[in-house]
DNA sequence: CTAGATTGCCTAATCCAGTTAGGCAAGCGC
DNA sequence: GCGCTTGCCTAACTGGATTAGGCAATCTAG
């Protein structure tokens, strides 16, 4: 019985789990599924992660981070709409690419963990795009929690097919969606 | 041993099963559960539904009744920004009120019991409130899926607590949106 | 090169949830 | 009161998550 050592290491389990989860979906990776695909006996990869929760939590953290420095290497040198469209046609592409990574993103955090992730690097990224809009506040908190909800409302809604037996095609929706967002913020608030 | 009947029928498992999903949220709803609630041993619940994924289908599906039922009520005699906050209340409301529910609309259906849902009058209910305002298409449907991505966006951050953390209360934030959607949809397209 | 320490991976076992099969009795119609 | 229907039960199986403990593959020292 030659036994063969795969080698594991923690990290190597996380991305293969999400490698995974855009494979087979997010809440399908177990640690059965994720021990069949290592080549390895499920109760092995209790070496390298506390549980089930643990595992999904590390997935979560390594795809926010993913998409925190794929946003950032975008937006480098962009202001304004460009900066908008770019932050957002990442957030796009990397669900699109990546489905269960960024379904994992969406996992509820607890504050301790939550804190200590990249989500405050995107926050960040969010406040950096309307640098280039003229919002004082409380306005540009309220456009921080606009463009947040647009961007993660139309990925998941595309993402679970809301939009894929209609006609227009789907990039001239977003492409449409981010011209009137950039118009909205761009005017002066209402009367 | 005296044995006590309960009286279930499916709608009543399912209706409980809706209740159990605001309590402790839909993705733990689960037949052991389900059954300590309706004071019956788990096996007994298989009379009444076919397996788990049943058990879920029947609550999204009765959720999105429930949901339209709301959204038409509310609808009914309104029109333009009226209708559109009234429709965007309902939904938010129903998300705060019953949580469990809510994310249970958003269970990924196969297609043909998608097609015999609720969905469509929820999607001829953002049509409606597009008739308000002077859109032709493709303009209406870019904006039926900008009407959704928001709305959904919106609840789902709300929920997930991202929006917990910030100063400005989320009703305003809420307002603002239903404020600039509005403006957003009367202005002509951009040049 | 080899002895010992380390540790990656295994087997074995436990617990618990989902699911099925078959039995009993509570309430129905007569 | 008699039988039929059927709601609910017990018993049993399956499969996944998790833990404990053992062996052997690799690393390090000398």
């Amino acid at each position: 019985m030659t036994r063969v050592r795969v080698g594991l290491t923690t990290e190597r389990v996380v991305r293969a789990g999400a490698e995974l989860a855009d494979e087979i979906g997010f809440d399908r990776v177990t640690p059965t599924e994720l021990a069949r695909r290592c080549g390895v006996k499920t109760a092995s990869l209790y070496a390298h992660i506390k549980n089930l929760q643990d595992l999904r939590t590390r997935i979560a953290l390594s795809a926010l981070e993913e998409l925190a420095d794929l946003a950032a290497a975008a937006m480098a040198g962009r202001a304004g709409k460009d900066a908008l469209v770019a932050f957002a046609d990442v957030c796009r592409d990397y669900a699109r690419q990546h489905p269960g990574r960024y379904a994992a993103t969406q996992l509820r955090l607890d504050a301790d963990t939550a804190a200590a992730s990249a989500a405050l690097r995107h926050s960040l990224m969010l406040r950096a795009i309307l640098r280039g809009y003229d919002l004082t506040e409380p306005d540009q908190t309220h456009a921080v929690r606009l463009l947040g909800s647009i961007i993660h409302g139309y990925i998941s809604l595309e993402a679970a097919g809301s939009f894929s037996h209609s006609t227009p095609a789907t990039q001239d929706t977003w492409t449409w969606t981010l011209d009137r967002l950039d118009a909205l913020l761009r005017n002066r608030p209402t009367p």
